[in-house]
This record gives C-alpha cells, sequence and structure tokens, in this order.
DNA sequence: GTGAAAGCGCTAACAG
DNA sequence: CTGTTAGCGCTTTCAC
C-alpha cells in the first residue's frame, strides 16, 4: 500500500505513467483494454493522485475558498451562514473540490490571508461574502486573477460577479401578504442599512406600500442590525405608532420583536402580525411559528459553487449576475387563515 | 509581478535559491546582511511561495481538515458548530494552518471523501467531531496514517486521541446549583444517548442526586435527541411527575422545555427551575434568560488546533486526551437570588 | 494509441 | 554561511 505513485501503477499495468495518467484524467486516446486493466489496478491498490503535484504541473488546484470578511463576524452569529457553508460544502463534495474556508477575524488576520487568498496557485477560486458599505476586502481582493464570486449584491464593488436572493422582491410580497390580510399600519424593523440586505428589504417594503396607495411615515421605520436584542428594542419605538403589522428584516429579528409583543401584553398575530425574513430553522420554531420569506439558501450555496466553476472556466465571461427567487411561507404569525392541508 | 518565482527572487538578490528558500522558511545559516536584502526583495514583489511546490518538495502541506460525519448533520442546526468553527478557524489563522472543511452528507460522499481525507498528501491532520455509536467512520479514518484528533470524546474508538469538555462535572454541578436552591423534584431531558455527550452530561445528573443522597426514579429522566421539538415533547412526560426543576442536556432543548413550560402556563422559576447546557448565543436570550454551563467552545477549538499540531510534530505520542473544564453561568431562569453586580 | 522527456517551484541533503 | 544537485509526483508536449 505505501507509496503509490502513477509510476508504481503504470509498472504494474505494464503501460507507460503517461497513459495511466490519461487514464486517471479520462482523457481520450487510450484503448479500452488497457483504461479497464489500468482502472483495475487503481481500484485494487486504492491509489489516490497526489493532489500537490498535480497541482504543480497543471496548475490548477481544485480548491474553492469561501471567504468571511471581518465585518461579517458581527452577525455571524446568525444561523444563516451554517446553512450557507452547509450548501457550498455541499456543492464542492458534487464537484469534486476542496473547500477552504477562511473567517477573516480582525484585521492583523486580514493582512496576512489577503496576500494569500489572492493566489492562483493556492485557490481556483473565491466565493466571498458581501460586506456592509466600510468594507473593502471585495475591491480589493478583485483586483487579483483568482476567479471571484460574490455571496450577496456588493454594496461596494458593481463590477464582481455576484450571486444574490431577489431580496426586494421577497419584501415586497411579504408586505403585499399583509396588506391583502387588510392591514392599515405596516411597519418595519429593518437590517442594517449598510448591507444591500437591509436595503433592498426595505425597498420591496416600501414598493409595496407604494403600490397600494397606503401611507407610511419615518416612525414607522427603524432601523435594526439584524440582532435579537437591537430588534427587541425596536420594538418599543414602533409600539408607540400603534402597528397592526410589523414586517422584519430576518427572521432573528422577527424573534426580539415576537419576544417584546409577548412581554408587552400584546397578542399575535390577533393585535399585531408579524412577518419575517429567512425562513431559517428558528422561524418554525418561533412562538407563534413565524411567517416568512424563505430563501433557497442550500440550493443557494449549490448555485454559487456551480457558478463559480463557470466563471473558472470562462474567465473572460464579464460580470455574471445570478438572482434567485424567494418564496412566502406563511405560518401562524400573521394571522392568515391556512387551508386545511 | 508575474510568475514571481524563489529563482527569480534568488536573480534579484544575487544569491542562490537556496539561500532564499533559508530566509523564507527562517533557517538559520544565513547572514544577517542577506536576510535582510532578500526579505526586502520579497516585501517589495510581494512574493508568495508556491504551495504546491512546497508540499511536493517538504511533504507536508500546512492543511488541516475539519470533518464533520454524516451522522451529526442531524443536528448540524445546532449553533454549536458555528461556534467549533469559528474557534477552529481562528487557531489555523494563528498557526498558519489553512482549514479545509468537509461535512460529510449522505453515504455517497463519505464513500468518496474518506479516501480523500486519508492521504497524508491532502492534508497534515484531521479534527473529526465525535459521532453516535453506530458510525464508524472515526476507527475507519484512525487506520490512515493521518493524524487525528477526535473533538468530543468519542463513543466508539477508544484508541484515538480527543479533546473533550468536562461534561459530567459540568451537570453535576449544574444539578448542584439546583440542590442547592432546594429544588427536591430535579428531573432531566437528556442529550441522545448513543454520543458520548448524551450519556456523560446524564452521568453527572445521577452523580449529584446520589451525593446528595436524593431520589429519582426512571420517570424523572427523558431521552431527548437534542432537538428543541423534541424537548418540548418530553416535558410534557416530565410534567406528570411533577418536577420542581428540569436540567437540559442542552441550550437548544431547554428553549423547548421552557417554551412547553409557557404553554402550560407553568412559571419559570417559581414554579419549575430550569438549567441548560453550553451556553450558545440562545441562552441569553432565553425567555426568561437562561441558567446553564459555560462550554468554553472558542477556546476548546483554540486547544483542539494546537493539540492536533503538537500530534503532528510528535506522531509517536500515543494517545492525548484533552479535557477542558466548564462554568456556571446563573441568569434568570434557576431563580438563585444573583448578588447584585 | 502509446511512450519518452521536460518541466512545474520548491526543499533538502551535500559540498565547499 | 552559501551554492549545487537531486528529486517530490504529476501533466503535457512531442515523437513514434
Amino acid at each position: 500500500m505505501a507509496n503509490l505513485t502513477l509510476e508504481s501503477i503504470a509498472k504494474k499495468a505494464g503501460v507507460s505513467r503517461s497513459t495511466v495518467s490519461r487514464v486517471i484524467n479520462d482523457q481520450p486516446n487510450v484503448s479500452q483494454a488497457v483504461r479497464d486493466r489500468v482502472l483495475d489496478i487503481v481500484r485494487e491498490t486504492g491509489y489516490q493522485p497526489h493532489q500537490a503535484a498535480r497541482s504543480l504541473a497543471s496548475r490548477n488546484t481544485h480548491v474553492i475558498g469561501l471567504v468571511i470578511p471581518r465585518s461579517v463576524q458581527t452577525f455571524f452569529a446568525d444561523p444563516y451562514f451554517q446553512r450557507l457553508i452547509q450548501g457550498i460544502a455541499e456543492g464542492c463534495n458534487h464537484s469534486d473540490f476542496t473547500l477552504s474556508l477562511f473567517l477573516i477575524q480582525d484585521l492583523q488576520s486580514e493582512k496576512k490571508l489577503i496576500p494569500r487568498i489572492m493566489q492562483r496557485s493556492q485557490l481556483d477560486g473565491i466565493i466571498i461574502q458581501a460586506t456592509h458599505l466600510g468594507d473593502n476586502i471585495i475591491p480589493q481582493i478583485a483586483l487579483g486573477d483568482v476567479p471571484l464570486l460574490v455571496a450577496g449584491r456588493p454594496i461596494n464593488s458593481s463590477a464582481a460577479s455576484y450571486i444574490d436572493v431577489d431580496n426586494v422582491r421577497g419584501a415586497q410580497i411579504a408586505v403585499e401578504h399583509l396588506i391583502g390580510l387588510g392591514k392599515q399600519r405596516i411597519m418595519t424593523v429593518t437590517g442594517a442599512l449598510d448591507t444591500s440586505v437591509g436595503v433592498d428589504r426595505l425597498e420591496g417594503y416600501k414598493k409595496a406600500l407604494r403600490a397600494h396607495d397606503l401611507p407610511y411615515s419615518k416612525d414607522w421605520i427603524v432601523e435594526g442590525d439584524f440582532t435579537e436584542t437591537q430588534a427587541y428594542q425596536a420594538t418599543g419605538l414602533l409600539l408607540a405608532q400603534k402597528p397592526d403589522a410589523i414586517f422584519c428584516g430576518s427572521d432573528v429579528m422577527a424573534a426580539g420583536v415576537l419576544k417584546r409583543l409577548r412581554h408587552e401584553g400584546i397578542a399575535v398575530p390577533d393585535q399585531v402580525a408579524v412577518v419575517g425574513f429567512d425562513d431559517l430553522p428558528p422561524a418554525r420554531l418561533a412562538d407563534p411559528p413565524l411567517t416568512t420569506i424563505r430563501q433557497p439558501i442550500r440550493r443557494f450555496g449549490l448555485k454559487a459553487v456551480e457558478t463559480l466553476i463557470e466563471i473558472i472556466h470562462n474567465p473572460t465571461f464579464g460580470q455574471i449576475r445570478v438572482i434567485m427567487e424567494t418564496e412566502l411561507v406563511i405560518r401562524d404569525s400573521c394571522g392568515a387563515k391556512i387551508a386545511t392541508t
């Protein structure tokens, strides 16, 4: 078993190293007989090609890097990332890529990691999580020659390829659902407004109200930061405006809103309806179960890997944008009558 | 900037390739003058060594793999893993290792991934999450020659090195805290009893009660599976036994217990006190805030990496066990009077 | 359809 | 202290 190389397989099969290489890499110009014989020996011996040697000779690594920028750490507590990582890992498995994870924690590790990440000799491609406005790691990395895909619409780098969910449309659907239920005073706790997610979902909220000629005022919109605690407090502000519904920029924030309403003795959905965004596991477990907008996050991860691989194979393609649709999931917190299913 | 190699740096510095190599690798036997000159050029040019070439020549990759076995996916929704990954990533950054993530999702990907993971030529070492009893991926991987550290006590592989938290002691402290508060009917929702975590925490529960000559019966112990939903249901069973306190095998399960008590109109902590285990973010946000046992999970990740690197450097050392201590965090759900802080 | 030969960029003896 | 010399295991022309 020890020290299996192409050479040793070749000897066993009575062929040359190149032929074995062709077989391993599924290349043409090998007779079926030879191919079968080699494949048998590979199976018997459990030979696995040496990845470093391969990379060195072929100049590609079969490794994809997932980069979580420093500024994202703030909401790294969000279960969103767990799912995202899961989807991306799954995509890598499908495509026989290895996933390397780069969690940037502070300026120091950023300084150290960026040059390493930007080397084509280390990584075939990068998926990087979109950041907030102030963080310009993405433009920085985009300067390099490693194929790059941003997960989420980058708020400060217009040229980079990205994959995103249609947040505007999703929020609009959520709010229109509330409108359809006869709500008149629909307010919102937004996500951080220096992120595209926060901005876009707020945009969808406004769009829905405008489309239905419903009024809203500045006081009906409170900026959150994607945390439950902050949303809990924001709810206090909204309550002064007597909402009959609250649209939340994320499920995590919806949890904070629900908790506040419970503490204030306000019935959900009877007095105030609540709708979230994301449909992460906590949504189903919320009290009451949360009506929310489902992001296809696992598929998002899969698609991200797929798209990145396309970019790797077609580096000259220019900017690519992939937008995925969302879906309304009706549970109890909005007060809609659910057809018996 | 293009195609920087050792050779090109060597030429610029007027020295040989080996000398540059020595400088890059912080090896002795280079005069300070030469070292400085080379270092300057490296900085100017932004040269980064080619990792594949390095691996091929030196037979080590500077990559460690974090493997999450298939059977763990069940509770991959647990925020525990997010934190664990964070700690391990941080440890890797400190030690200039790259982290590769292997999430095994199904039998098919397991078959494909295991041989790849087990190659020394791919990975310098592996951290693998402990599994439940039926999954023997760990013994399988332990057969290979890649340095291995299990995160959590492996329930079915006694020879492997591992790092764990003192779950028995932690649970014991939790229950003794309840005893100290005068509780007489302390029951428990355990974790899955085919995992060491589940078993050990139950063990600590029993130990505490025995040490204080308190009775408990089979009916006081209900097996959960680390999910909130299951814990919600389990609570129903316990309620028939009139508990005055419930110790939960994890924070996630404590959330289910709290929810059930709320729905039954039972006051926490006045009628029933609740204590969890983990101290993940949801604990602080629980309603009421959860008294729990804190796992030093970030430090756990750091220590795991550190320990694995030791094993890599010292492969002959035999089994290593690292046990980390836990800590009681008192919040509202246990009813202890908290000294004004 | 197959083999020989030349590297990929680096490390690691070995000389000096 | 520094340079020379072999490789590491694979891919990839180029002949045949």
